[in-house]
DNA sequence: CTTGAGTTTGACCAGTTGGTCAAATCCGTG
DNA sequence: CACGGATTTGACCAACTGGTCAAACTCAAG
């Protein structure tokens, strides 16, 4: 009984391999971004991609697998606006225009940054060995140019990775706690103000005074 | 067969149903908040309560009920803050003690954060209700009293939904993200500086010029 | 068209899970 | 201390879940 290979080691991937593994990422995001690794089943994932659970698990030997291998291939992605704020740039509209990215990505992203938020709130059990080696090392290389930026006095005084923190938490907020802002707005598009209001708070924050 | 009555048509409650019910759902509290619905057990809730699985069931009379129990329960106190900011006190004095108390109970209540989070980042498939009637009232009623703040020229002017969002987001992130936010400032206790880099956020934002 | 590797699936299994139930035990009150 | 309601639990069940497997089917290359 032949295996398909897994995408790391595989030699070559046949067209429907690479049909196959892509429909069940994407159903596997969505069901996964929806109910949490634990609240997820293998049938649920299967449905929704179209095939049948002993076909998923030929591709991805197991539940965990399918997990890990989304992950991974997210993580990058899911940093690169951050990859992008330049030392060499202007130190304000690097940060805005990094705000506006991160907020984009929540727009165009938002069951990923839910299934980033799902996997932290619960401890992060599958991914904290990701978050102590590369975001760790990202973040403290952007936190160097940040404060780098504010030693020269581009930008006023603060806590970097405060900074960031904050970044993160206002953009994804409209992403991970999308139920609540559009319950609480209304017919009011929340991105229709969203922007202005993100690159007003940081503005201000940042402004050398 | 005699049945713990259910707390809100209880006539009178033992002292055995009492401490047992704060048990339960304390217990019901740690599994909840750190597996989310669907990825707790009943038994996880027994065993953390020192209750048989059956006994549990006695007092609540399934899962869903304990869930819904807890929820109620914790949603007064979680709104306790917003509701104590007053329209006839200074403004800015007002948001920032806001901004202050809602980090106090991130600090010091991170588990119902936590709990509310999971159930809301997962599309609030339990609470949804309260968010369109006892959330959206008291949001309707304060973003007036914020909104004549602006307009009386005390404050700076501002989207009031979006600047609670945005303290709701800045004040839960230390809550939700805490592995994330741990891990990435390393020995540094992130509430050493969260609060003055909030106050400083909403303060620049706020100030009229 | 053959052939063999690649792909798909129905049937199945063992472990888990929410919930039930009758019997046993506890406990406050008369 | 006797009694009846309150509390507790071991044993049990049906549904669900992740995963297995042998057999069947598909398909590209010779």
């Amino acid at each position: 009984m032949p295996q398909a290979n897994s995408p790391t080691k595989g030699r070559k991937e046949t067209r429907i391999q690479k049909k196959n593994r892509a429909a069940i990422l994407d159903a596997a995001l969505d069901v996964f971004s929806a109910h949490g690794f634990r609240g997820s089943t293998v049938d649920q994932i299967a449905k929704a991609s179209g095939l049948s659970k002993p076909n998923l698990l030929y591709y991805y030997p197991s539940k965990e697998e399918m997990f890990t291998a989304l992950m991974s291939n997210l993580m990058d992605t899911w940093l690169d606006p951050l990859r992008e704020m330049q030392s060499d740039g202007d130190p304000m509209t690097e940060i805005l225009s990094y705000v506006d990215r991160k907020l984009q990505m929540s727009r165009e992203f938002p069951r990923e940054s839910r299934l980033f938020a799902n996997e932290i709130v619960q401890g992060a059990p599958r991914m904290l060995e990701t978050l102590a080696t590369e975001l760790k090392d990202l973040v403290e290389e952007k936190a160097l140019v940040i404060q780098g930026w504010m030693d020269a006095g581009q930008l006023n005084q603060s806590h970097p990775k405060h900074l960031m923190f904050s970044i993160w938490a206002l953009t994804q907020h409209y992403a991970d706690f999308d139920i609540q802002v559009r319950t609480l707005m209304g017919a009011e598009d929340p991105y229709d103000a969203a922007p202005h209001h993100l690159e007003t708070i940081f503005r201000r924050l940042l402004q050398p005074s």
